[in-house]
DNA sequence: CGGGTTCGCGCC
DNA sequence: AAAGGGCGCGAACCCG
């Protein structure tokens, strides 16, 4: 049984081919045409569980659902991991553009994503055109070349241990993100309804309508400024009519208006609330998103710098609180919904190995025992210590905490500004696994030149560039671990039952991961998840005393989670 | 008219 | 001086 197999499916129709490879990219035997792949590749993986060497999970992997993969390997992620480590951010990761940088061939660029809004025209996407190669290349010899040139790359690194698993993770990343989006999260219609109409109104019969009750409220706030008929969703409109009114703002912020005592700021809040889910995640939203019972947003595996993932379409990553109501596990099903606590300071305490902030991230909560040992008990400022100093936050009255941490805490304190003073500088910096944060660019000015000489701009754009380093350390080894989590969860859940009632990943937003499973099965489920964050822990930070805990709940119903 | 930008909010 | 990091998205607005 071959360790590897490199699979590409054919441009129609059912067919593929495969090729078996060794551990170290070479074929260990000729190339092999299926009828059936997704047969072909079931049996393959029953037979021994290889990994998978495809261009791209979207196209080599999304087509074949509902077959279940365990492992493996996506060169255009990979690729992308590889370029951005070897300092060449922002060069085209296509499975072309990648065999063109092998042959010396010009490269092209990588195409626009394309949103699958809905799931028309889906099948351009699989398209073998997308892939970039030049006309005329046999994609699966550019697999296999391209493969193992990426091994070869990958034993080159700093720390070839540690990417290897960065390269497990975010390839796992890239199964669950389709297998995510096939299944969707469940989503109850007749709930999201009750929760608008309770709060706008009937769904209007004319579509593009204001609801009744947001209708009422914009004229409540006309009549309470005095003024004529204007449009609430006007910036420009809002400020003149309360500028009538003697009223001066700079903006229209919710915090800004809070502090006006006036009724019309307290009507033009609610307006803003209400028009926001109107607008957001209204009946349009369901209309485009929601049907059938399931939301089926896509998933963008790796889409944002530091290793989280992004999304498009539906603002999966954005479900409002209050729409949590309408997330409903099927009838016989739960919901087990688990997130990590403080994921982001533990990570700093792990990463600076400060043996006090890793006492304090041994066990129960962090801030409290953080409070207990440098804030005098007192819990908010320890806090919004911490977070000012892993975010760079300089205003405010977070001096003195900041002064305390430093004190108390000098090796975690070390670790972020010496992450600062490298962006500072035009450094990068990498996360735990060694996924590398992009160089600098125009965005922050020119960096080369002395702060003194840079001017204003300059040094202001340098310390933006420092505080975006500074985070990145901490945010991307966050997301580390949190993919290892992912994988480590994925295939405990797949242990448990592989049948058609099996538990699945429904959901996962940076730090929390949501999993639709049969009843009889959430206490296994609730087991696995703590499982998964222990290995999770073990394999990104090694020996540490910081521990990652996950509060989990089983519920029926997302809302009733927290 | 379509595309790009700004604002301001939702989530972590 | 309401100068903390990362995102996606919709409406208004601006421009060609």
């Amino acid at each position: 049984m071959a360790p590897r197999i490199a699979v590409v499916p054919a441009p129609h129709g059912p067919g593929g081919r495969l090729q078996p490879l060794g551990e170290d990219g070479v074929p260990l035997g000729p190339p092999e045409q299926v009828a059936d792949l997704a047969a072909a590749m079931a049996q393959r993986e029953a037979a021994g569980r290889p990994r998978w060497v495809w261009a791209a999970a979207d196209s080599a992997y999304a087509p074949l659902l509902p077959l279940r993969v365990a492992r493996c390997h996506d060169l255009r992620l990979v690729e992308a991991l590889l370029l951005g480590h070897e300092g060449a951010w922002g060069e085209p990761r296509s499975l072309g553009a990648a065999w063109a940088r092998l042959r010396g061939l010009p490269v092209p660029a990588d195409l626009p994503e394309t949103g699958g809004a809905g799931g028309e025209e889906q099948d351009s996407l699989f398209a073998p055109d997308r892939l970039q190669l030049p006309p005329g290349t046999d994609q699966l010899t550019a697999v296999v070349a391209v493969h193992a040139e990426q091994l070869r790359r990958i034993a080159l690194v700093e720390q070839p241990g540690l990417f290897r698993l960065l390269v497990a993770a975010e390839s796992a990343g890239a199964l669950l993100a389709t297998e995510i989006t096939y299944d969707g999260l469940p989503w109850r219609t007749d709930r999201h309804d009750r929760l608008l109409t309770d709060l706008l109104g009937p769904r209007p019969h004319i579509p593009g309508t204001q609801p009744k009750l947001l209708a009422e409220l914009s004229v409540e706030l006309q009549q309470a400024l005095g003024s004529r008929p204007f449009n609430p969703d006007s910036h420009a409109q809002v400020l003149k009519a309360f500028a009538d009114q003697g009223i001066r703002l700079s903006s229209t912020r919710v915090w800004e208006l809070r502090e006006i005592d006036h009724p019309a700021a307290r009507l033009m809040i609610r307006y803003k609330e209400l028009s926001r889910i109107h607008a957001a995640h209204g009946w349009a939203w369901q209309d485009a998103w929601a049907r059938g019972g399931r939301f089926r947003p896509e998933y963008v595996v790796g889409g944002v710098v530091s290793g989280r993932w992004a999304s498009r379409g539906g603002g999966a990553l954005q479900i409002p609180r209050i729409l949590r109501g309408a997330v409903v596990a099927d009838p016989g099903w739960a919901l087990v919904v688990a997130d990590a606590a403080q994921l982001e300071p533990r990570v700093l305490a792990a990463l600076s190995g400060d043996a006090g902030l890793a006492r304090s991230a041994a066990e129960g909560d962090l801030y409290d025992a953080l409070a207990a040992s440098a804030f005098q008990g007192d819990r908010d400022k320890a806090k919004l210590g911490l977070l000012g100093a892993m975010y760079g936050q300089t205003s405010g009255d977070i001096g003195p905490l900041l002064a305390t941490l430093r004190r108390k805490y000098p090796t975690a304190m070390g670790y972020v500004e010496a992450a600062a003073r490298t962006g500072e500088e035009g450094g990068i910096v990498r996360s735990r696994l060694g996924r590398t944060c992009p160089p600098p660019s125009a965005d922050w000015l020119d960096l080369t030149e002395a702060p003194e000489t840079a001017g204003e701009a300059g040094g202001r754009s340098a310390r933006a560039r420092g505080r975006f380093t500074r985070n990145f350390v901490i945010q991307a080894s966050g997301a580390d671990w949190a993919l290892a989590l992912l994988a480590s969860l994925r295939r405990r859940l797949t242990a448990l039952s592989t049948g058609p009632d099996r538990p699945h990943l429904v959901f996962f937003q940076h730090d929390e991961v949501m999993v639709h499973t049969p009843v009889n099965l959430a206490d296994q489920v609730v087991e696995a998840v703590a499982e998964a964050g222990e290995e999770a822990r073990r394999l990104v930070f090694g020996d540490t005393p910081v521990r990652f805990p996950l509060s989990t709940a089983v519920v029926d119903c997302y809302a009733d989670a927290k």
